[in-house]
Formats: C-alpha cells, structure tokens, sequence
DNA sequence: ACAAAAATATGATTTATATCATGTTTTTTA
DNA sequence: TAAAAAACATGATATAAATCATATTTTTGT
C-alpha cells in the first residue's frame, strides 16, 4: 500500500475529531496515511484484522458477497467515516470487505494502537459506542426496507439516501458517482432491473441522468414511491 | 406496567454483569422490576426513548412494523439481552418495537440513571460497544441473507440460528416456542410460503415438527441448504 | 363456558423480479 | 493504441414467492 503524499491534518478524522489536541500529535505518530487507487481493496470480508481504517479523502464502498455474483452494498464511506473495527471480541476478523470507489486517503492504526486508546481515552471509546449504535440504526432500517419494500420502492428509497447522504453538487446532481452496477448492489436487486426502473423514473421525469451524474427532479414523488405497499 | 414479584437477583443481566459488586446496591436501587405477560408491548417504535429494558427472564420480539400487515423480526431476546438504547444522537425514540413472547420480568432503568452510569463506569461503556459492535455484524449478516438468499435458504437458516441462540432441551427441540408467523416474520417471508415451506422440510425428514415443537433432524442437509443459490 | 380472535392448514392465481441472451459503448490496461 | 474488460442497454422467458380465498382448529378473554 503506498503511502500518501498528501497527509491527513489531523483534524478530519474519527480519532481527532474525539480526542483533545494534545493527543494530537500522539496520533499522528501512529497513523499511516495510505493511498488507495480506484477499485483497490482496503480489506476483504474473512481477513485478519489488524487495524483501523479513517476515511481522508475519496469514496469507499462496504459490502459483503454471496456466492460467486451476488453482492450487497452495505453503506458507502466519505471523509470523516470509519471503516474495520467490529466487536472482534470472538473472530478478529473483517466480516465485510471494503474496496475504493473514487481515488481515497485512508489513515490507518494498528488495532493495538487503536485499543488502548480506547483504554486511555474513554471519549473516544463513548463515541464509538455512539457511532455503532447509529450505525445499528440504519442497518435495522435497511433490513426491513430489503424484507417489504419492492425494488421499485427501493430505488427511489435509494436514489434519495445518496442524495442525503452525498448532498448535490452545483449542478445539482447527487455528489457521487456510482455505476448503475453499484447502484444495484446497494439496492439489493439486479443491474437489470435497477436499469429499467430508472428508465422507468427518467420517462416519468422523477430524475434526470447523464453518464453517472443523476438529478433528482421530484423528490417528493420519489419518497412518495418508497410508501409503495 | 405491574412490578414482580420474583425480581432480578443482580447478577444476570447486562448491567450487573459489567459492574463491580460494590455497584450493584445502587443499580438496584435505581432499577424497576417490571412483570409483562405474553403479547405486551413493552415499547413501539416512534416512541419517546426513557429508559434501557434488560431481560431477566422470559423471551421478547424486537422488530418493525412495515405498512399495516407486513412485520420484520430483527432478533428475540432473551435473558441476559439489553433492550432499549441506541445512539440517540440525534432523535431519543425507539426505532424499533419490543413485544413479549413468553412471559418476562424485565429490569428497567431510566435513561438518566444509565447514562450517568456510562459517565463513571467506563468498562459498562466499553462492554456496551462491543455489544453494539457484535450486533452490528449479525445485522449486516442478516441484510445479505434477506438479500441474496431464496426464501427456502433462509428458512433452514433461520431453524439453525433459533437452535443456536436458544438451545435444544432435552427432548430436543428448539428452546423457543414460536408461532408460524413469528418464524415467517423473523425469515422475512410470508405465513403460507414458510408453512409450505416447512412442510417441505417434514416431508424429506428434515425437521420433525408437533405444536411449536421444533426438532431439527439434518441439521447438516440443513445447513446445506443454506448455500442454496 | 362461550364468543371472539388468533393460529393453522391448503389450494388456486398472479406478478414482480430474476435470469438468460446478445449487442454496443466506454473504460482500463498492457 | 490495440486488446481486453467493464459497463451500458434491451428484449424475451422463467419462476419463486406473494397474494387471495376459505376452512378448521386452537387459544384467549370475559
């Protein structure tokens, strides 16, 4: 993994978001600053895990694969967002893989590093516990949309989560860009019915699409949508 | 909601696990017993989050309402399990329901109290995030299943996951007594396809079935299964 | 103890969505 | 810059699983 020129300034992450300046400088004697390229993996679900990954800069998708094909996009990581640490009380081991979508920055500790800061920092180790329990929200939301929610449901649920969750550009399109393979993998459904769907959504001019970059034209007939059955 | 007569002992659940003793005066103290009968609501989703529930004895439902009819089970809990908390950053309700299956005494303890709780017992906060974590990943792993695998796959999952969580007695069968429509609601699937379903299981000597009694005879054919696909 | 409400049991029908098949375009990489 | 690999685009087909319908049995509340 090659290390990145331009560094993390210490302000941006998880770790130095929680903890006062003066472990600042500790922190920054830890950490390595890795630059991953498009497509590269960080971990793969079934690896060792040896450390903790802080998202710098870029796009990161977590997912986890079924059989040969099938794949779930379990969230998607920007600036600010944590990737690795499980409760590893039992397995030390990445239940989920997590692989580069836009060119990424990546501070890195090792797990040991990272557990006694959480021995010595207990802010640290109260906002973590904050961000699983966050975290555990929105996976207890997303089951139960993949249990009852239709794909058409889901789509439009979907289109408006990233647009939340990345904001719009300028132009107003949502602020990342996704292959539509990618989108359907976050859905839970097919490329081919994602593709259709949305045709069905750019006839209807719920969106507008060109390439990768999609506006939402109607957001409240989108969400309107997600209340399909 | 009635108090017990036979209450908590102190030792079993969550709290007083991850406590020294010289704790536990106060914990009871600050705790209610309460006795709910089978089909109470002991809280819905929506509602204004007041306290942590912990499970001393009995079985519970935690799940989600979607649309009128349609329900997902997210996990059963069971003595020793925590219910209630979450990040609360943002909003202090439950997003989820806790409803009781068997008859259960339940500890309670008022938000305030626990979070002064966290504030001075820094091991409760950590044990709380790696529960938190630990549920994170069974989450995760249950949004890929409900993705990815066919209803047939995820119905022996879910047989091999209740005998895992909840034991055999010994007669044998499944430590949990269960309506059809509980199990299809935990599988994310409908009453008529897992009782067919089942069936199915009988028919080729997999399970053996009378009542709620669930014995798994192919507990490998089982897990087979579950590769389905 | 009896009425009402759940839970169980099954057949018939529908439909939403995955799968298959194939061609084109764009992007990546050697 | 050519070749290979992804990604994009669509039509045709199959099928898994939901929905609908209805009857019986068991449980629960009063």
């Amino acid at each position: 993994m090659p290390v990145a020129k331009n560094t993390c300034d210490l302000s941006r992450c998880f770790l130095c978001r929680h903890s006062p300046p003066a472990w600042h400088a500790l922190i920054g004697a830890n950490r390595k600053n890795l630059l991953f390229k498009k497509g590269a993996a960080i971990f793969h679900e079934g690896d060792v895990a040896n450390g903790m990954y802080f998202v710098y800069s870029g796009t990161v998708k977590v997912h986890r694969k079924w059989g040969s094909q099938k794949e779930l996009i379990l969230r998607f990581g920007k600036a600010g967002d944590m990737l690795g640490y499980r409760g590893l009380g039992d397995e030390k081991k990445y239940t989920v893989s997590a692989t580069v979508i836009e060119p990424a920055v990546i501070c890195y500790v090792d797990l040991a590093f990272f557990e006694s800061l959480l021995q010595t920092n207990h802010q640290i180790t109260y906002q973590l516990m904050q961000c699983y329990a966050n975290e555990l929200q929105n996976a207890e939301k997303k089951m139960s949309k993949l249990a009852h929610m239709n794909v058409k449901a889901r789509i439009a649920d979907t289109l408006l989560t990233l647009q939340n969750q990345f904001g719009k550009t300028k132009e107003g399109h949502i602020n990342i860009q996704l292959s539509r393979l990618d989108i359907a993998a976050f859905t839970g459904t097919t490329y081919e019915t994602l593709f259709r769907t949305m045709q069905e959504f750019i006839q209807e001019k719920l969106i507008k699409v060109s390439g990768k970059k999609i506006v939402v034209l109607k957001e409240k007939k989108l969400a309107a949508l997600t209340w399909t059955q």
